[in-house]
DNA sequence: TCCAATTACATGCATTTGCATTTAAATAGG
DNA sequence: CCTATTTAAATGCAAATGCATGTAATTGGA
């Protein structure tokens, strides 16, 4: 019930400034070099790292934030562009176990080409590698569980 | 065309995180309480500041960072709501002059007895004042204009 | 003064998103 | 074994968004 003070505000701010900066850069450089959007890449990458066995929709929800019907919708796009392939689960009826096609991985790999770059761009050249790590690890504590109510 | 080390890649994905997860919260505290999104906090606070002889579109959209049919779509919502009105500016055929109702400020004072403590849940209070500044201080500087190229 | 370029804002249309609901499979309880 | 509940995923529909373009007023030359 507590107010914000002005420390508070200006952090809150910051934040909302900083990430909307730092996110519309990376999206418009990867437009401008013609790939899909940023979460192309998210999926792409979990996809990728989950390997032969796949992964699961549900799980890549989770690990990636995203509502469950926003998975379902990416899912489609991605694997009608072909760069995954979605095949039932031996186990349970209901998944679908995703895996990253050859095209896939060339696709993410050549994003990362211009997603690094940007990411250099937008955070890393504006900080040393000490600011970073505090930065680092003051948004970790934002992250941590709300507190209730 | 450098890479991001390990560290940068770190902020960026905190940054992204933590602003994600700042946001939703303060989204649905809103939401919850049966108000409008933020965005139309930022609009009534920017004209209830502009105070009496209004504030231009235009202005509105450079201060609040959203694309001009967004602001054009948004101003429409906010007035038809009754929350602000829109009058021709005189100096200036093409302008408006937008300017906050008395019902608008009544919305934009509740909307702060709920935005106000979810900032603090969000913010406040996962950190120390001193973090706080210093977390705004990081975040500033990755608002700096952007390396070209 | 006249016309081209620019500026402020609105809007049609296609895509995306959010929400609620549906389908189908698995699990739990009797 | 059979039904009720839960879980994984898809989807219809309405609202929001992005993009391109349109309209009208202003500015800036020649």
């Amino acid at each position: 019930m507590t107010m914000p003070d002005e420390t508070t505000e200006a952090a809150w701010t910051k934040l909302m400034r900083a990430q909307d900066r730092a996110l519309s850069h990376v999206e418009a450089a990867l437009k401008d070099a013609g790939f899909p959007p940023l979460a192309w890449y998210d999926v792409l990458l979990e996809v990728e790292r989950a390997g032969k066995s796949g992964i699961r929709a549900i799980d890549l929800q989770q690990k990636l934030l995203l509502p469950q019907y926003g998975i379902s919708r990416l899912l489609s796009k991605i694997e009608a562009a072909g760069y995954i392939s979605r095949q039932l689960s031996a186990e349970d009826g209901r998944s679908q176990e995703i895996v990253i096609t050859a095209t896939g991985r060339q696709l993410r790999r050549r994003m990362w080409a211009v997603y690094g770059p940007a990411i250099e761009q937008a955070v890393g050249c504006k900080l040393t590698p000490s600011e970073r790590k505090t930065l680092t690890g003051l948004l970790e504590k934002l992250t941590s569980p709300p507190a209730d109510t």
